[in-house]
DNA sequence: TGTACATCAGTGAACGCGCGTTCACTGATGTAC
DNA sequence: TGTACATCAGTGAACGCGCGTTCACTGATGTAC
């Protein structure tokens, strides 16, 4: 298997090389298509082995578990998503474009969505996972900073006000991505897709005015 | 079995009696008992049965599968949330205090709320489960409709408008709660619970003017 | 360049277990007379 | 009030199945000489 055309020729033959070649990325795939396909709490290691094309054996044998198998799965998880969103959190409209950008992510990659905050099902001290988690979260932090300041005169904000909001627009995005992707809101979104975003955004608008008369002077 | 008296004698001797009285209540007692214990990917009919003290092919008997138990538990849920949130959804705060509400049902009745907001786990064309769903959904439209009426001065509001703003607020919420629950804030969360609700109700006012420099116009 | 050998990736069969479903049954309840 | 019988709720044993884990193994790779 040392050679590309040895590899094309295995591969054209029809069978599968004893070395796999790349078992990983062969079985994160897999295992988004199994979690996709019959749901997060359904999917067996078999199952993922099946679709992966590889014994069941191998699995036990690298990732050792289930928890294993999605740790690496909600790190790539994790990288995709901080790729995506990147481009969009910039600015003074930076949390909200990355809002809807983790709208979008979650659409485009439920499988990954699905175990990425589900830590009980990983390791959430694996190094890799650790760091693409960090990335991820510095720039949901890094972006809600730079649109407040922005929005208060440059004025400093508090770690608490800055949590705060961190946790109410993902939320948001989360709750809608959440509530989407489980069928909840099937007759409830409007036929174009395209539109969702200013509408959920203008309607951010109204529950800001609503919050800001229920709210308790700080 | 017919007389209290008959049911103290069996229930004091330790045995159980054949006809059990109240399987239903019973079943979703344990149910939701598991669901809260193992995570709603791990619950078995069989373990459900086993808390309930009765016999697994009771369950089958009775329930039919495992979507018959979930129709059931969710449709309690649903009851359980109206009767929570009603109290609070009233008058022009009704449904920022409403979705503070939803969020403490969440946290108090995790094991109802994680099956109630998964539709494909039971039967959404139950006639029980419509009408205590459809009560829930009542309640947060209407709730909804007073608060944004008033806010505007009781113009009519588009339903389009309403929607959106239903559907903003319910992903808050459910965000929220959801994120909270599956462990993804717990090292952001502060110390005092009782806390939460008005400094993320704060925290909506700044989301909402955030959203507003970040809409475009209607 | 060629050979010997250690290391490593992946295999396939075997295991015991808990699961959902089925079925002939039993025990209790309710009703007709 | 008492008896006979139909109906219904729940039982327990049996089934076949897919699962995760283990283990002796094999096939390929890489390194030392």
């Amino acid at each position: 298997m040392a050679s590309f055309e040895g590899y094309r020729a295995v591969m054209e033959s029809g069978q599968r090389p004893y070395h796999h070649g790349d078992l990983e990325r062969a079985t994160i795939d897999a295992a988004v298509a199994e979690v996709e396909g019959v749901g997060i709490g359904a999917v067996s290691m078999r199952a993922i082995a099946r679709r992966a094309g590889v014994s069941h054996a191998a699995l036990a044998y690298r990732f050792g578990d289930k928890p294993g198998i999605f740790t690496a799965v909600a790190a790539e998880g994790f990288r995709i998503a901080t790729d995506m969103i990147a481009p969009a959190a910039i600015g003074s409209d930076g949390f909200i474009a990355g809002g809807q950008a983790y709208v979008e992510f979650a659409l485009t990659h439920p499988g990954y969505f699905e175990v990425m905050f589900r830590p009980y099902l990983y390791r959430l001290d694996d190094p890799q996972l650790m760091q693409a988690r960090n990335a991820a979260f510095d720039l949901l932090y890094s972006s809600a900073q730079v649109s407040l300041r922005d929005l208060h005169g440059n004025a400093d904000i508090s770690t608490e006000d800055l949590n705060a909001v961190v946790i109410a627009g993902w939320s948001l995005s989360h709750g809608l991505a959440s509530l989407a992707l489980a069928g909840n809101l099937a007759d409830r979104l409007g036929a174009d897709p395209a539109e969702l975003a200013p509408r959920i955004t203008r309607a951010v608008v109204e529950l800001g005015l609503l919050a800001a008369r229920g709210a308790q002077p700080a």
